[in-house]
DNA sequence: TTGTACGCGTTATCAC
DNA sequence: GTGATAACGCGTACAA
């Protein structure tokens, strides 16, 4: 087994300095031509690999980012992943991806170990729990320290630090409008409680289409689950007590599940029930029929996320600027719905 | 902003040496519990947390694991992720996610990169590009170095390290047997080609049971992909070519893809044809109808993975003893399939 | 042209 | 009980 081998090992080997060492395989025009290539042929023979510890903490610089979301199999997360990856690994950093499973603890637990030198800074959607409790000082702690966060997706306004997220409250405005242009007027919700930031945005844009439209909001036809969790029993029984002709999900989960129930009641999608869903999954795609979703730009969302962190982390100047990038999200057109 | 202080800024605060800090905080009896308690105060009011970095320049022991990958949205390996997160966080770990995108050169990027310093052990499932080339240097090279490695699911008999797969013979055995007994005659293969190495297994197991129930095997009912990308035009190609009454497909996306192409042509599910698929995902459980198939287990054996090697990173011993954990893959039926 | 010395933050050994 | 010193691996300002 042949170790890694050092800058000391060569000079030692060669029996010159580490310094000359160090400079020759820079290619350092204070270094001669002869020795020059001695040690870059010895180097070379043994393949020869500056340590990245040692460099991190010589450069105060890891080029390692810090991922903390809440969950991985989420197909939304898991394409903010690739974006992310994407970016950063053009860029030469590596991504370290820690899951909070949606609990505050963990969320702080992960930050805090990554927070001690070993990441250059972080992106995040925060934990439901974290949203729950509003209580951020840990982000707050991290951003003190002068560590650059990029928060996506599931945000906060209580900490001041670069932002992207899609506009849901104009997804679930088109989404609400499609379904209506479709002549459907007993639209049915199917979202979690409102400390979910996305959930909020989501249920707002539904109700204003429904205002712009004059159809009355009937609060009946809400379901609030306390997760993003599934819950057949109570999405059935939901169901059961109302009367609707089309369905708005948060996610794509509730969104076929809704579909699965309605066609077990005998109705017809999208002629009797139409249903539209967040994220644009393999789910969507494949699901029977294929459901029509708002799609949410995952994997664009974490290039932008990557590039805004990158920025900040390679940019000297302490500025205090903070932006938030907004996009669009788009409607992705299935069988769910009628054409 | 206060930056993150160090042993030293404690050390000129309180006028003490380094060491004395140091050893302080790790509550040394040499220390008198007069200093102890002054270091140990001013730490806690500061926040003190030791540097990463530094400890694992010098114990040259990052608690980092590098995690390889060739995709992240299939939903297997989202699931194996989980179960390494879970079992090297609370051995605190870090785990840090390459995805070679089913490139070899990506992959080999990846390790380099890591293998570094940045990490103490691999944990990876071979892109399919690196199986189709059958190359493993870069696998050589890092077992050399004496850096563990833990293979998972698409692996090589080439290289000397601890493994964890499913049975993927066992699971294509099974499944085609489930078929089978549903009375079933002319059962499709939908599959990739050979050099992945779960795919080969697969078929194998297919073979197999067909055999053992005097089942002729026709080649002609076997379509054999490039790589696990679907491409709609070839399984839809496919199906007008043959007779069916059944298909087995190597992953849920080809398995749920056939559902429809067999519903669109009017049969019924599963009364005239039977499906199942490889991989316990989402898809499977939300389709319609829904899908039966063959469990991988993925967290289980990203909690394997991640034991096998941590225990490889923490044995000071340098054994070159290697295991093979052989998973049981589990039939989980849904409707696709009768009863 | 080459080598010495120092620093990054921490810990361990040894001397006082 | 406390502190100086060396070491982990690297880079670089400065000295020779």
């Amino acid at each position: 087994m042949k170790s890694k081998i050092t800058l000391k090992d060569i000079a030692r080997e060669l029996e010159v300095s580490i310094s000359t060492v160090s400079k020759a395989l820079k290619n350092s025009e204070e270094i001669s031509r002869d020795t020059k290539e001695k040690v870059q042929a010895f180097a070379r023979l043994y393949n020869y690999k500056p340590n990245n510890i040692a460099i991190s903490l010589k450069n105060k610089r890891t080029k390692n980012i810090g991922v903390v979301i809440p969950d991985i199999v989420h197909h939304f997360f898991t394409t903010v992943i690739r974006g992310i990856e994407k970016y950063a690994n053009a860029k030469g950093y590596n991504v370290i991806v820690c899951l909070s499973e949606e609990s505050f603890d963990k969320e702080v637990i992960n930050m805090e170990m990554l927070a001690n030198g070993s990441i250059d800074g972080f992106i995040m959607s925060l934990s439901s729990e974290t949203q729950a409790k509003n209580d951020y000082n840990h982000l707050k702690e991290v951003t003190e320290q002068g560590i650059p966060v990029v928060l996506f997706d599931r945000i906060t306004n209580e900490i001041d630090c670069d932002k992207v997220i899609i506009d849901d409250r104009m997804g679930g405005y088109l989404a609400t409008k499609k379904l209506i242009e479709q002549g459907k007027q007993k639209i049915a919700l199917i979202t979690t409680d409102d400390y979910l930031s996305v959930s909020k945005a989501r249920g707002d844009g539904y109700r204003k289409a429904l205002l712009d439209s004059n159809i009355e909001l009937d609060e009946s036809r809400i379901l609030k689950l306390p997760t993003m969790e599934m819950d057949e029993e109570r999405i059935r029984n939901f169901f059961d007590s109302i009367e609707f002709d089309a369905v708005l999900c948060v996610n794509e989960i509730f969104a076929v599940f809704s579909m699965r129930v309605a066609l077990e009641k005998g109705l017809k999608i999208p002629k009797d029930v139409a249903v539209i869903g967040f994220t644009n999954g393999l789910l969507s795609k494949y699901a029977n029929p294929s459901l029509t979703v708002v799609a949410q730009h995952g994997e664009k969302m974490g290039e932008i996320s990557a590039q805004m962190l990158i920025e900040k982390v390679e940019s000297e100047k302490e500025e205090e600027t903070f932006q938030t990038k907004i996009l669009e999200p788009t409607l992705v057109v299935r069988d769910s719905t009628i054409n």
